[in-house]
DNA sequence: TATTGTTATACTCTATAACTATA
DNA sequence: TATAGTTATAGAGTATAACAATA
């Protein structure tokens, strides 16, 4: 048992997995915005890219929900992505408000290349963990997000709050 | 040995370490700012808070530094705390241009309460892992954290870049 | 001449509300 | 009446440059 003096020193925050995490996850996402860079595409944008490939012929709705995110931020991302010519919105087959969305080809020819960017990101970051290091570290990471209730894939990016 | 197909499927973003400790690290972050939010303290704050501590009487300019952030986005951060009745700006022994940066008596008082939150967030996070789970996940994370070049106990926040 | 702290400005992100056209 | 998409606006956060006082 220990006693708690009032003027303890405070715990290095080095040493919490809450702190380390947190650290580690914003350089991580910094150096992935990096790479991603070249390619002319940011993390959000990526990650976007993935989940339209996913399924195609999503609406802008269906796919704020997925994210998370609020339909109002969608707008302005599928338009960034049209813009940069990689998404397409076509006319929704069953609904005349909504869009449906597509990739482009330009789109399927730098998808495997922006995911390449992210395994060397990967294997940088793991650089010096034997393989099983990097099992066990990607497990207990898996494991927390699964139970703390993150939606499986799905990267909050900056954003915050979806629907009200 | 395996051959790659062209449209080989992109590999699932959430058996990625950088994907998970990203993911988490935002995750955590956040949370970590909705448990400080009660005393009125955001993590970048506390932060500072933790920094001031460690070396009382240091100038705006060497804790920029320490914290990779540039002198301008310190003048606001001390803004703060001072309104907050956290900090004092008082005379600089030997420089008069500087300040020297000093915690008040309240802050001395909120620092342990806001180490004990973060000790809760701790704790929600790590909830269901072993003791050797945690001791292997902070490990396997501090080292990673030591090599890729991280300041030990400096979360870069939200913020950018610092002195050019 | 260089450095400390400050202010002003612009730029990016995000949150909210209100509008239109369809359902 | 509710929903999909859009637009406008306001607010936070941050980057840059320029300034006064002091070294």
């Amino acid at each position: 048992m220990r006693s708690v003096s009032p003027s303890a020193p405070l715990p290095p925050l080095e040493s919490r997995a809450s702190f380390l995490v947190s650290q580690l996850g914003i350089q991580s996402a910094q150096r992935f915005a990096a790479g991603l860079a070249p390619l002319g595409l940011n993390p959000n944008q990526f990650g976007l890219l993935v989940h339209v490939a996913r399924a195609e012929g999503q609406s802008q709705q269906q796919l704020a929900d997925t994210l998370g995110l609020h339909r109002n931020t969608m707008v302005a991302l599928i338009d960034d992505l049209e813009a940069r010519g990689l998404a397409e919105r076509r006319r929704h087959p069953r609904d005349r408000r909504a869009y449906a969305i597509h990739l482009t080809s330009e789109a399927r020819r730098l998808l495997p290349e922006a995911s390449r960017i992210a395994d060397e990101q990967e294997a940088l970051l793991v650089e010096d963990l034997s393989r099983a290091e990097r099992t066990q570290l990607i497990g207990l990471l898996a494991r927390i997000s699964a139970r703390t209730g993150q939606r499986a894939g799905v990267h909050p990016g900056y954003a915050g709050p979806g629907e009200p």
